[in-house]
DNA sequence: AGTTCTAGATACGTCAGCGTATCTTATTGA
DNA sequence: TCAATAAGATACGCTGACGTATCTAGAACT
């Protein structure tokens, strides 16, 4: 911090949080450590020990400032096939965080800490629910009446997420467009529209 | 190994690739060590350096023994439907496996020491087309006029086992009567058989 | 200006895990 | 029986990361 002003308070332990994030997207959970954090937020160990005394806290910390902060605008493309297209994609871009996310997740599994399941599963869970947005372009579609909300289960409402985030955990890359189209065109759709 | 016979050649290594399979189990795989291993093994780390001389060679090694030995007996209950339920039963109750496979693919994917995808991650894709059994099942209900082949594209094939993995890492827990229940009635079932 | 708080830097000690070297000894084959 | 091989045991040194203590100095408040 040679010259630069020093960071206090709230402004710091957001630089602390981005830091840790970035760090998890970089190099996952397993080598998760804080020395990495402090020398990429610019600081020394012990501040961050004195607000997380645990690697898991300042993880789980790290997520939910993720989850504050990614927030992006969704499609309306007119049509609610290509609003999801565009949806999953989207989603796909972001597959990083889905990783680190994961990375966490696992890490409490065979850690078995009891520190990072709860709540962290917990928020795993509600944004395994919906890819953000969903909710909105499924209220479209069904105002437009291009899809049958009686058949819109939570299981089968959470189909394309499940599937996109299935295959990107499985394969580490972004999905295809034609996976996309796969997933939406051959088995969301049929299971949803009135044509059938 | 006071008083025991020593163990050597095929012998030893198949007890160190057991091992290690079940260190990967317990730990994950960011927890995997040669010390561990040798541990659970009865040995000690020279023995394993010997032969797997990095630590994701040992994993990748055990990952294959493992799918060497992992076979069961699958269903044959006269009913597709039935047939399927229990062999989702049967994968969910395996489910620290898929877990632990998972767990040195996403180890793979930080490290990019390039030791680990490339067969592991086809050996893990492999395995992910069709829980073991699912060809054998679809034939017989093919035969029984059940489904509809027509119908049974690769990624709809692929699709009770997708979701049930998904399942399975969301969670990391068995998945309920329930929800393969929902997967195979609401989601499979209707896109794949006839009476559509 | 003076005081308080704490950010940032650094030092120290500990430990787990690795990699390597060395030695003893059991097993196998000639 | 002897020789070769390598299993098993142990010791040593190194490194990364952690946890803690201490100190300096900057920022905020009075």
């Amino acid at each position: 911090m040679a010259g630069e002003t020093r960071r206090r308070g709230a402004d710091l332990e957001e630089a602390l949080l981005e830091a840790a994030w970035q760090e998890l997207v970089a190099v996952g959970y397993a080598r998760f450590t804080f020395e990495g954090v402090a020398a990429r937020a610019g600081t020394s160990r012990p501040v961050i020990y004195r607000r997380w005394p645990q690697r898991s806290d300042l993880a789980v910390a790290a997520v939910r400032h993720f989850s504050r902060s990614d927030l992006f605008e969704w499609p309306d493309t007119g049509s609610f096939r290509d609003d999801l297209v565009a949806l999953l994609r989207e989603v796909s871009a972001r597959r990083l965080s889905l990783v680190a996310l994961f990375s966490v997740q696992m890490g409490g599994f065979f850690e078995e800490t009891g520190t990072t399941p709860g709540e962290l599963r917990d928020q795993f869970l509600a944004e395994r629910k919906r890819p953000f947005g969903f909710d909105v372009i499924v209220q479209r579609a069904i105002e437009r009446g291009e899809i049958d909300p009686e058949r819109l289960t939570p299981r089968i409402a959470a189909l394309p997420g499940d599937l996109l985030r299935h295959e990107l955990l499985m394969t580490m890359k972004p999905v295809s467009e034609e996976a996309i189209a796969e997933i939406v065109d051959d088995i969301f759709l049929p299971l949803v529209t009135k044509s059938r």
